[in-house]
Order: C-alpha cells, then sequence, then structure tokens
RNA sequence: GGCGCCAUAGCCAAGUGGUAAGGCAGUGGACUGCAAAUCCGCGAUCCCCCAGUUCAAAUCUGGGUGGCGCCUCCA
C-alpha cells in the first residue's frame, strides 16, 4: 500500500511501525461553532483511510482530539454568556451529530485538551530543561531556532519563513517564529495552575502530548488539511522531536482544500456552508458521495449542483442494492445456474482492482468507479429478464456490500415494511391490471407517488421505493 | 518576495511514457399496457498554449497563459 507522504513529497510504501498495527492521529475540530464542508473532507477521507486499514487486516488505533480551550471559545462563550465549558460542549454534541450523519466512526479515543493539562505541562517543562522553550512573563515560548529542522515539513527554510512572518512592534518573544507553548491567563479566562502561574495551553502544544499519551513517541500515522502543515504540524514536529529526542511521525497524510467559487472555504473568508445547512437541502450522504468521487489531495470546488450529481450518481447506486435485496427475496430457489456460477466466480475480480486503487494512496474516485463497473454487470446479471436465483443475487449482494461498506459508501438502508393502507393499495392496483383496467392503475400509482411511494411493476412482483 | 498546487467532454472526475476509466446531464434503441428502473448504443482524433526529448507524451523537460493555496487563526 502506498501513500502520499507530505514530508518527502512522495508516494511511499506504507510500512507500520508494528507489524498488523497502526497509529493514526487527526487533529480534530476546534469546538466553537458548526463544522462546514471543508471540514468535513478530512473527516470522512481519514475515515476512508481506517476503515481500508482495517479491512486490509490492521488493527488501527485512531486517536482525534477536541481543542476546547483557545481564544475563539473564550470569544463565543463570552458573546452568548456561557463558560467555555459549555460552548465546548455543546458544540462537541453537533460535531458528533454531524459525524455520525457523514458515517463516520467513532474514533479510538477523542481526548480533550483540558483532560490532557498535565502532560501538557509536563512537555512544556520538559522542553524548558532541553533548552528548546523559553518563559516570559508568565508566557512559554517555543525557540525556533533551537531545533534544526524547523521548516522541514512545510520545505521552506526558517529565514523564508521569518521574511514573511508578521512582526509585533511589543513582542516579547526572541524571535518572530517563537510560538506560544503555555499564554498567561487574562482576567475572565478560563485557567490552570502552572509552574509559571495561572495560564492555559497554547495550540500546537496539545497535539503533541495527546499523541505521545496514547500512541508513543512515535507514530505511523499523522493527518490534517493542508492549512495546517504551517505552522500547526511544524511545530508539532519540533515539540515531540525536541522533547522526545526522535522521530515524530512516518508518514503526513494532508487533503486538499473544498473551496466556494474557486476560493478556499474558510471561516475567515465567510464563505462556507456549514455540514448542517448543506446537509439540510441535500442530504448528508451527497456530502459524503461527493468527496469520495474525487482523489482527497486533489482541491474541489463545492456547489449545489454539484451535490446534486453527487446525490444521483448515488442513487443509481442505491437502486442496484434494492435491486439485489428484491431477488434475494423474490428471485427464483435452488442452485445457481452454470452461467449465473460464471458470473458470480468472476465478481473477485472486481474486488482485486478495488484494493489495486486504494492501495494506490487512497484513490477512491477510482474505487467508486470499479463499484458502478461492478453495479453494470450485476445489474445485467440480475434483472427481471434474467430472472435470477436467490443465490445469485446473495452472492453479487455480498461483495457490494463488502466494497461499497469500506469506503462507506452511503447506500440507502432496505426498508422492510409498508403501511396497511399502501399495501391494499398496491393489491387494488394489481387487481385493476390484471382486469385490464390500466385507467384504475395508473390511478392509484399517481396516488401512491403523490404519497411519496414508486412502483415499478417487474414479472417478479411489484418494487417499491420511498422517493 | 519565498514555497507549493491545479488546468482532461455541457458538468464532475480518474489516468502521469504506449495511444483517453467512471459518474451526472443529454440523446437513439430494447424492455413495459403505459411508466419507472435496467440493459445496449451515441459524446474529447484528443487532454490550457508553444517549443523540446522519445520509436511513442495528456503523461517527461523548458518557456508561457489562467486559477488557487501556504508563508497570520483556518480542515
Amino acid at each position: 500500500m502506498k501513500l502520499f507522504n507530505s514530508l518527502t513529497m512522495q508516494k511511499e510504501e506504507f510500512v507500520p511501525i508494528e507489524e498488523g498495527k497502526v497509529r493514526l492521529y487527526a487533529c480534530g475540530p476546534t469546538v466553537y461553532n458548526y463544522i462546514h464542508v471543508g471540514n468535513a473532507r478530512p473527516l470522512i477521507m481519514f475515515d476512508v483511510l481506517r476503515r481500508y486499514l482495517e479491512y486490509r487486516g490492521y488493527e488501527v488505533t485512531f486517536v482525534q482530539n477536541f481543542t476546547d480551550v483557545d481564544d475563539k471559545i473564550i470569544k463565543r462563550a463570552n458573546e452568548e454568556g456561557l463558560t467555555s465549558k459549555e460552548i465546548s460542549e455543546k458544540y462537541i454534541a453537533e460535531f458528533r451529530t454531524d459525524s455520525r450523519g457523514l458515517g463516520v466512526h467513532e474514533a479510538t479515543v477523542h481526548p480533550k485538551a483540558t483532560e490532557n493539562i498535565e502532560q501538557i505541562i509536563s512537555l512544556v517543562e520538559t522542553l524548558i530543561r532541553k533548552g528548546y522553550a523559553y518563559e516570559v512573563n508568565g508566557d512559554v515560548y517555543y525557540r525556533t531556532a533551537k531545533f534544526e529542522g524547523y521548516g522541514k515539513l512545510s520545505h521552506q527554510p526558517l529565514e523564508d519563513l521569518q521574511a514573511g512572518a508578521r512582526i509585533d512592534v511589543a513582542d516579547i518573544k526572541e524571535n518572530p517564529m517563537d510560538f506560544a507553548l503555555w499564554k498567561a491567563a487574562k482576567p475572565d479566562e478560563p485557567y490552570w495552575e502552572s509552574p509559571w502561574g495561572r495560564g492555559r495551553p497554547g495550540w500546537h502544544i496539545e497535539c503533541s502530548a495527546m499523541s505521545n499519551r496514547y500512541l508513543g513517541e512515535t507514530i505511523d500515522i499523522h493527518c490534517g488539511g493542508q492549512d495546517l502543515i504551517f505552522p500547526h504540524h511544524e511545530n508539532e514536529i519540533a515539540q515531540s522531536e525536541a522533547a522526545n529526542g526522535c522521530k515524530f511521525v512516518n508518514y503526513w497524510m494532508h487533503n486538499g482544500f473544498i473551496s466556494v467559487d474557486n476560493k478556499k472555504m474558510s471561516k475567515s473568508l465567510n464563505n462556507f456552508f456549514t455540514v448542517r445547512e448543506a446537509a439540510g437541502v441535500y442530504g448528508y450522504d451527497s456530502i459524503r458521495m461527493f468527496m469520495l468521487m474525487s482523489h482527497y489531495r486533489s482541491p474541489l470546488n463545492y456547489s449545489g449542483d454539484i451535490l446534486t450529481q453527487a446525490n444521483n450518481a448515488l442513487e443509481r447506486l442505491s437502486t442496484a442494492k434494492a435491486n439485489l435485496d428484491f431477488f434475494a427475496e423474490n428471485g427464483v430457489d435452488g442452485e445457481m445456474t452454470a452461467a449465473e456460477r460464471e458470473v458470480a466466480e468472476g465478481l473477485g475480480k472486481y474486488r482485486t482492482r478495488f484494493c489495486e486503487v486504494m492501495d494506490d494512496d487512497l484513490n477512491t474516485a477510482d474505487a467508486v468507479a470499479v463499484i458502478f463497473e461492478l453495479v453494470r454487470e450485476i445489474n445485467a446479471a440480475v434483472s427481471p429478464a434474467s430472472n435470477p436465483t436467490k443465490a445469485l443475487s446473495k452472492a453479487c449482494a455480498e461483495i457490494f456490500d463488502e466494497l461499497a461498506g469500506v469506503i462507506g459508501l452511503p447506500i440507502a438502508k432496505k426498508e422492510e415494511s409498508l403501511e396497511l393502507e399502501v399495501e391494499k393499495l398496491i393489491e387494488a392496483r394489481q387487481q385493476a391490471r390484471k382486469a385490464k383496467n390500466f385507467a384504475e392503475a395508473d390511478r392509484i400509482r399517481d396516488e401512491l407517488k403523490a404519497k411519496g411511494i414508486v412502483l415499478e411493476d417487474t414479472p417478479q412482483g411489484v418494487k417499491w421505493k420511498r422517493q
């Protein structure tokens, strides 16, 4: 399996530290607002990574943090007259609702920054002791000039980063590039006692501390959005490697941006759509399908139109699955025919191709294409005209579910039953059709359609679905 | 200014040296009482432009054009 590593800017063969196990860390949200569609991309794509690793037999420990102490949370809390804790808890709950909606599995651990203060303080102390950090008036800063590899992830020498840095006139730091590990508490801010007085952690240090606590000093994969490369991930490397004296992360993975009218979707540009509102109009499933249809590193332009396209594509897959379910129940009993056996035996090739493309840096666009090709073959083999056996229908459903499950394709679930009233109408329509009273049959069909039930006639019986 | 990314049919999107996947939309046919779904067929003589390397380039090299991102909180 090959993964593109941002550190080396190349696709590399993935070799875990410990055979059969993967230690995976993803930077989670700062919980002060609903997540937007841009935030959903890493969530979905790294969920796919995790699922695929598990599919390939790895035992994955997946850690995703919540940043629950931060300037923005404090600001939001003040605006709403609530405490930081109330704000962060509210938006953690909202985050979980959206994650679930998007089909994202829970991480193994979801640590919170505020529950790791002890680890953070200890890490800062280590950095000070080793000369990588210094205290000024209750703040603690990282001494970037001391860390030799600074800039290796963003591939920029320190001087160039420095040239672009904003210089605060009243800056108390030794170097403009130095960043805060610990911030002295201002009035009305949440704080914790520390060797440097009351304060709270800076943003970057929490990921180093939690990654170390839950996954160890060196981890396999660390992922996040491209905008985290600098400064966040660069700083994590500086902190963790200086403190532990060993490599922090073997593979860095970064997803591309979602844009709106070709401008990066971001909170600062205020051109974002929350997942909640997009899902309200187009459904959570459309959002996931939209992401799966392209490669995780390519830029992606968001529009309502494109979500509609994604939804239509998904519809074809859901219809195929419903068809398989229908024939698993209404198909012919007994053994497969010779021709069917040939089809069933050939299905494995889709699994092989699926794995080939997924092994190539998680090419979900190709993986989806493979599933569409599978669907075309299945639709031809399992149809009213082919009058298939239940056995073939089940064999097809099995591989379809397997592959769709690996990338979490949001296929509509089968509904077991209909309201009695609707069943009666369907039966009445069948009688009318038998009597060649097509006017009445069509009237009933229209009536059901108005209720959101769409009918399809087949020699094996009536199929129905909800619109 | 430094570093990096992107440009493929109406739309979305793979492919990155061997002669253009897949999807959406559209359209012709089969099937159907009619429909719906499905299946079969149709769409880029060509992958932003120019030059070069090569037996061979959308794919490599050089030069353009257009768009975007990071360098500051941001997935």
